[in-house]
DNA sequence: ATAATTTTTGATTAAACAATCAAAAATTTA
DNA sequence: TAAATTTTTGATTGTTTAATCAAAAATTAT
């Protein structure tokens, strides 16, 4: 295999079909068949590009992290103050999660099954410096209570976890139940507890 | 297969080796070979007590379930007030997950993988009804509204899930990363939001 | 104690799987 | 164009799996 322009294509044809096929039948029942169908290519092809089985999920779950952090950084860069970077954190996971659901739950899939080459499921590694959502979160909180934006007594910690929960519940629990504006609301708790 | 106390003992026997085995190796590796092997029976004899594979993981659903939802209600349904079931039931959720991990860890790789016979999984059916804990934690907080315990103007499906999402999160994160009291400072940003 | 029933074993079967590989096709280089 | 290289195919191999079943063991009823 030589990395070629064609290669990369290829891989990344491959990793998206992967991502569709988990979003249809979930990581318990896919294979390289069927990732092979879903991209209309040979099987042999998927072991040609990739070294084995692992190696394909762990691309495609490295591919769904990146193409999440992106995103989503983008639009907090911009933002001078702590309020608006967390405002606009919040906002833009949600609408993430909204106009990618395919990701999301391809991400959930991987997350909550596959496993370290030592049998270790990704969901079950306490790794705090890899999680760099987390990171970006937990730090926008630490600055705004750091340059007294944020006054109210609280832990960085346990309000970061707050909203990373409500953010990926919010997904699982499907959206369109809600008649109200959940993104407006989410913000109005979230400022209760920080301001 | 008779219904006697035979067949119910061994049947929970199975169940717990299910568990065991899903803590061990997760769903995606797991099998009715290695679920008999952690049992130290046959594998014929899982086959014996339930109608095939999805049968032995829809029970063992079914007992983790229960088993959270009975050890939680008990310590909600001695408390008068709503604040007080409120605090009860964020508090009985955590001890329950730090004195049961493989009970939690078991139900994750069920919700996240097992699918219902039409091939949908757990975790991406929609249905609140059937979710007995979320329905308990929305009406403490209707019923603190209506009586005034809770003063604050905050939607209650947000306020559910926003603390759902801390207490799975909490699980996950693993707790002993933090030296103070996760309960308590948990507790404390739900009564910013609500009271 | 004997018969009837329930429970358990372990070998067997057929299906699905990941990974390999020789050969063919397509592309790039000279 | 011709040779060298890269890319792709699809058949094959060896494992692992869920489920079945005849026979044995254990339990219960008569």
């Amino acid at each position: 295999m030589a990395d070629s322009f064609i290669a990369e294509a290829r891989r990344e044809q491959i990793i998206k079909a992967c991502i569709d096929t988990l979003e249809e039948i979930g990581y318990a029942n896919i294979s390289l068949t069927k990732i092979a169908r879903k991209a209309k290519i040979s099987t042999g092809l998927i072991s040609y590009h990739f070294s084995d089985k692992a190696d394909l999920i762990n691309h495609t779950l490295i591919y769904l992290i990146s193409k999440q952090l992106d995103f989503i950084s983008e639009k907090v860069v911009h933002k001078n103050t702590a309020t608006e970077q967390l405002l606009a954190f919040i906002d833009s996971s949600l609408i993430y999660q909204e106009t990618n659901p395919n990701n999301n739950i391809a991400l959930i899939e991987i997350v909550f099954n596959a496993q370290t080459p030592d049998k270790v499921a990704y969901y079950r590694i306490p790794d705090e410096e890899e999680d760099h959502l987390y990171t970006m979160l937990k730090d926008i909180l630490i600055e705004g209570k750091r340059n007294k934006e944020f006054t109210r007594d609280f832990d960085t910690d346990v309000v970061a976890i707050m909203i990373q929960g409500a953010i990926s519940e919010s997904m699982l629990k499907s959206m369109n139940r809600f008649t109200f504006d959940y993104r407006a609301e989410l913000n109005k708790m979230v400022m209760n507890m920080i301001k």
